[in-house]
DNA sequence: CTGAAAGCGCTTACAG
DNA sequence: CTGAAAGCGCTTACAG
């Protein structure tokens, strides 16, 4: 790295860049060799009324022939709006985010948007940084997929700003905002339900962050579906964690150590930590289901790998992803209704490691 | 959704968003409270000389009372820069991207730089208009993940408007811009060694497309370690096609079932191809790596699974991310040198499915 | 040290 | 139907 000298001299610049950068093409220059001024290509450009189809199809053609581009920096400026949605994901790294920000963002693009996309990191401590950088960038709107109850200051600076924002499958309770997701309370009552029909009565579960509404709901309905078999879960410890394959392995150790018998069922909070459970359990030379029935949250897209064969509950990211966009530029085009609750449909997916009475091959 | 009624209307919409959107403070606002022009104002904020330190003292003061955020539209239209980078990932499902998107985002944020995310498409179809869409919201450079023969063209149009770029895992030949990788050539030596020196003789090759420089070079170095001990791969159909588990799948499946003997090792190029190999080895009621060994290429976050515990060769996918970063950001603050290859260190990683004598459990 | 002016590239009322 | 002007919110030479 020694031998490149950055010049910061722009006059030096632009005599070395290779590719000397020609300025790019304005309506100012259309204007000039059409004959005309940069309002009435504007007017032409825009589809407006004002300018005569003659002279309209001069202009459309000669910025054709040009490639023709306007400036979005100048548009947004002066329409006060940009036609840019910001997304912020909690973790990249978790398999988790991806499959909704890719839907997000071919669903803006759809609509002619882009999208800012941002990191809020695991624990939130960029996400006001994050969401602030977005507005200053005159984003229309904002997409939060991982808010949590910390949030909720910059979140209210952003309702006094104007700014509209939809959570995706979290939400915070009393902020009356656009919320995507799945009815987690129900959905964790069918995974439950299902795990008891197998028979198993020795119950543990290893939830996802308490911070998280979707883990809360999750747990929550757990919790009310042994209730109603007149159960409870088997260990009162690591009820919430991170949603890591190490938080799972690490629960999953705890529950396996102690000197009883181990449960013979773990309920996770999502697919990650059950992968973690999982590997806790073979180290133990126990086999899966059975000795223990493991469960998962999200049917990623490893779930379905017949060397895992993880039973899970299918959470539309995809869906719940264009659905955000949807409720967005709703909002950024004027609707001022009432929060909303769009709630999509989940699927409990059913294979090896839990209540497959066949054989394993769910792909 | 038929209860909502967008209003288009921008008189209605102020009176109606239930917090109205008070309209945002603006340079000139603080010039007007502290009695002086918007030149000095963005003197003082941006630390340039020319104001005393009394005024700048209360300008300064005054822009944190009110919590002045500078309009980056306007910045940027007038800087003619915009302190935001384009990220161009292929396919967002494909878990290899995200990865490297999680540390572009935040090697850019660590320099104060926004990132734009993009779908060029799985087929690259929507690259073009993708990378377009960022130069005109006067991103100051774009990364690209996975180039390929077909945009050859759009890159020549970027070259000549002068916007830096920086290729990762992928380059097209010929074309004399900075790249970010690894050697693929080498790794896949390195892994066709560790294959051999298993005794292994009977190899087969999965790769992934063709496009790809990446694919190429790894099947290059597959070919060649093969060559060196006197082999070739035993298929002659198959040794490219999609990085998905899918086709894996079924690449794996036309292996098997030649009324010949199955390939004693089946290497393949990455880790999504190798999955699909491994569903369709099981599904045959063969064992992983007695009848068939199996390697993956990138050690997604999956492969250390004690479940699946796959042989693989470590691609430093965040540390790629972040070089390209810094290269782009060299670019776009004027070095001009040539072309650079950053290629980083890659490491075979050896668990359960190919070679590991020792106990599976890697992690 | 300070301020008024011009301009980035658009769009939008507003006169002719 | 057409064009000249003003302005979005900044920054940057340029005079006082």
């Amino acid at each position: 790295m020694a031998d490149l000298q950055p010049r910061q001299d722009s006059q030096h610049r632009e005599a070395d860049s290779a590719p000397s950068a020609e300025r790019r093409m304005t309506a100012s220059d259309i204007a000039r060799i059409v004959g005309t001024s940069s309002a009435t290509v504007s007017y032409a450009l825009n589809g407006n009324p004002g300018v005569s189809d003659a002279l309209r199809a001069r202009i459309l053609e000669v910025a054709r022939e040009h490639g023709f581009r306007p400036n979005l920096l100048a548009q947004g400026l002066r329409r006060g709006r940009s036609d840019v949605i910001g997304l912020l994901l909690a973790d990249i790294a978790n398999p988790f985010y991806p499959e909704i920000a890719s839907r997000v963002i071919s669903a803006a693009a759809e609509s002619g948007h882009q999208v800012f996309l941002s990191h809020a990191g695991i624990d939130g401590a960029l996400l006001a940084t994050a969401a602030r950088a977005l507005v200053d960038h005159r984003c229309e709107g904002l997409i939060f997929t991982s808010v949590g109850e910390s949030d909720r200051p910059v979140l209210a600076e952003l309702r006094a700003e104007g700014v509209p924002f939809v959570f995706i499958n979290r939400y915070i309770d009393g902020l009356d905002a656009d919320f995507v997701g799945i009815d987690d309370e129900a959905a964790g009552r069918t995974m439950l339900e299902h795990v008891l029909s197998c028979g198993y009565t020795r119950i543990a579960l290893l939830g996802g962050e308490h911070v998280s509404s979707a883990s809360r709901n999750r747990m929550s309905g757990f919790v009310s579906a042994l209730g109603v078999a007149g159960l409870s879960p088997v260990n009162q410890e690591g009820l919430y964690g991170p949603l890591t394959h190490e938080s799972g392995f690490e629960r999953a150790e705890v529950l396996l150590e102690g000197g009883s018998q181990p449960p013979q069922a773990i309920v996770c909070g999502n697919d990650m930590i059950a992968l973690g459970v999982m590997d806790a359990v073979l180290a133990r030379g126990l086999s899966i289901p059975g000795d223990v029935a493991v469960t998962g949250y999200d049917d990623m897209s490893f779930a379905s790998v017949q060397a895992l064969a993880l039973t899970t509950l299918r959470v539309p990211r995809e869906a719940m992803g264009a659905a955000a966009v949807r409720l967005l530029l709703e909002r950024s085009s004027g609707y001022a209704g009432p929060a909303r609750q769009d709630l999509q449909r989940f699927e409990l997916v059913i294979r090896r490691t839990c209540g497959s009475q066949s054989n394993p091959g769910s792909r």
